[in-house]
DNA sequence: AGGATACGTCAGCCTTGTTGACATGACTAG
DNA sequence: CTAGTCATGTCAACAAGGCTGACGTATCCT
């Protein structure tokens, strides 16, 4: 089944065949490790993972979001979330403050020591995408990203679309 | 710091400024989830988990491998694989047996259930991936490869490549 | 014969996810 | 104003899947 598709016009869609999608899965499994290596190395033996990684670069983005909002990017429960939130704020990372419309909200923002913990993630996450963009070329990085948004599910992508063109304000 | 990059040509290489880098970043993290979320529905309430799907996939792509082979691949130490393999051998997915050449190794296969089991997480896997590919187009697949592979780790990059090119056999 | 290697296992710990239950304060509709 | 809903925080308990360290057995190799 599938090993040499067709398209209605006759055309070989050869870069569908199993194999050419077993390549690409087997291209993301390892890629996701690298992805992570840098960061991981970071917070190793600082009593932080990648869910604390996780939530500083979300609220970088988005200064002054609300919990639910981090929640829905995220996808953890609450539970989960507030147990990292909860060791940023108590170590002055992440600043939480009664929501000024809604009070019951909290604005969640990154502190200074926060701010220079997220630079130097990212510095070294970034750097390896630079290493691998340099090293591919601007044609594949576009196709990069196309084919990486058409692989989201449909909700988180509505989140991707909606971050990824708000400036970084750095 | 590297807004608005030049090659040493004078040419603007806008797609290596830290705005187009974030972006790869976060479309790496969207995309992963939607990666993992198909098998993980499979394999919930299963027992089973993300270990076990790598487990399976990998012995699948490479019958009668080691366990230190596969511990190499997986990046992982023996008694977290350990904990993995005992259950799937137990529950009869996987089959262990003494080496032929040295016997201290055990060669590690699919049995035909586990072979079902492989057959089902990577025909979920493959169809969301072959719905992203046809949206793409081949153009940017192969720009996909490209980068993905330009972000390994050097290490898992060679266990990529020793892989990828080694026929599926299904 | 002795050391290295491949594997299995026990015990204990950590992070990060889960469910369920409950409390507080704030908003909102009637 | 009251009742209901919402946003958040928290407690408890549990599970998956990482980790380290230690130990044992069988096998291979020098």
């Amino acid at each position: 089944m599938n090993q040499t598709p067709q398209g209605a016009s006759g055309q070989a869609l050869l870069f569908l065949t199993d194999e050419q999608l077993r390549k690409g899965i087997e291209a993301m499994f390892f890629a996701y490790q690298g992805f992570t290596a840098d960061p991981d190395r970071i917070l190793e033996g600082m009593a932080y993972g990648r869910a604390h990684h996780r939530a500083i670069h979300f609220i970088h983005r988005s200064p002054g979001t609300t919990v639910n909002n981090l929640l829905a990017i995220l996808g953890v429960t609450k539970q989960s979330l507030n147990r990292v939130l909860r060791t940023l704020i108590a170590d002055g990372l992440v600043s939480s403050t009664v929501g000024t419309r809604d009070k019951r909200e909290r604005h969640l923002h990154l502190t200074p020591q926060g701010a220079t913990l997220e630079r130097s993630l990212s510095d070294a996450q970034r750097d390896r995408m630079r290493t691998a963009y340099r090293a591919a070329g601007p044609v594949a990085v576009a196709g990069f990203r196309q084919v990486l948004e058409a692989m989201m599910d449909e909700d988180m992508r509505r989140h991707y679309l909606t971050l990824v063109d708000k400036p970084d304000g750095r």
